[in-house]
DNA sequence: CGACAAGTACGAAGATTTTCGTTGACACTA
DNA sequence: TAGTGTCAACGAAAATCTTCGTACTTGTCG
C-alpha cells in the first residue's frame, strides 16, 4: 500500500487538530471544553491523544508552562494539501481531474463557489506555477 | 469523530478493489498476481483481505466455483465519490471550494484537464445542478 | 503547613487493521 | 490408490487506534 511519509492524522486527531487551527496554541482543557456535548470523549482521552500527536510530530507542545499549551505543527492548508494529495495517490492514481469533477458532483457548490474555482483556473491556465 | 455510515475501504482494501476494477471479477489468485512484485503480501493475506471485504460488503463473493470470485460492490465512481465526500466533510467542512482548490495546487492538472474541469464548471454553472 | 484543585503521565484494555502459518477439502495424475 | 498442487477457512500475532482509570506533580488558599 502507498503509505505516506508523513503521519496522516486519524479522524480524532483530525478533529483536535480543527480546533487547534480554529484557536490556536491551546491547553488540553481548552481544546476538551471546546468540544462541548458534541463530543463523548472524557478529558484523559483528549490528552492522550494529544500526547500521541506531539510524538508523531502533528503538534509541537510548550511545556514551559504547568498547563502544556499545543499547536498544530502545520498549517490548515498545508495538511488540506497533504490529505487531498493522499487521495488523489490512493483513489484517482494521480488524475486530479477525477478527483475534481467527483468532488463537484458530489456535494453542489455554490455559485460563488463556482466562480471562485473559475478564477482559480483562470490563473492556473495563465501560466502562473 | 464523523464516522462514515458505509464502510470506508482501508488503504490495503482500496489496492485491492483497484485491481477487481481493473480485471472485473477475480479469484484470488489473481489478484494475488496481479500485484506482481510491486507488493510483498503473501497469498494468504490478500484472502483474508478479501474475505473481510466480503463480510463488510465491499465485494460480492460468488462462491458457484471451486475459486471464489470477487466483484467489486460498488463501482470506482461511486467509491471515489464517497471518499471525496468523506474527505470534504472531515477536513473542509463541506467546502468543494477549498477541496478543488487544494487539489489543483498540489499536483499541477495538465492543460486538457484544466480544460475539461472547465467544461464542468460551464455545465454546473449553466444550472443542471 | 496541609488539603484541594488542576494538570500531566502511565498503563492497560478493547477494537481494528494487517500479516501469515497451518489445516483440511478437493481435483488431477502417475 | 497415493502423491501433488491449489484453494478456502481458521486462528493467532503484531501494529495501531481509541478510550479511560489511576497515580503522580504542582500551585494555591485557608
Amino acid at each position: 500500500m502507498p503509505e505516506p511519509t508523513w503521519p496522516r492524522p486519524t479522524d480524532a486527531e483530525l478533529e483536535i487538530l480543527k480546533v487547534l487551527w480554529r484557536r490556536g496554541p491551546s491547553t488540553v482543557r481548552e481544546v476538551f471544553e471546546s468540544f462541548g456535548e458534541t463530543k463523548t470523549t472524557g478529558y484523559t482521552t483528549v490528552l492522550k491523544l494529544m500526547q500521541i500527536m506531539a510524538e508523531k510530530r502533528l503538534v509541537v507542545r510548550d511545556e514551559s508552562e504547568r498547563a502544556h499549551r499545543y499547536e498544530a505543527a502545520s498549517p490548515e492548508d498545508e495538511t488540506q494539501r497533504r490529505l487531498v494529495g493522499d487521495l488523489l495517490r490512493k483513489a484517482f492514481d494521480g488524475s486530479a481531474k477525477n478527483l475534481v469533477l467527483q468532488a463537484l458532483s458530489t456535494e453542489r457548490a455554490s455559485a460563488e463557489e463556482l466562480s471562485e474555482i473559475r478564477r482559480m483556473l483562470d490563473a492556473l491556465e495563465r501560466g502562473e506555477r
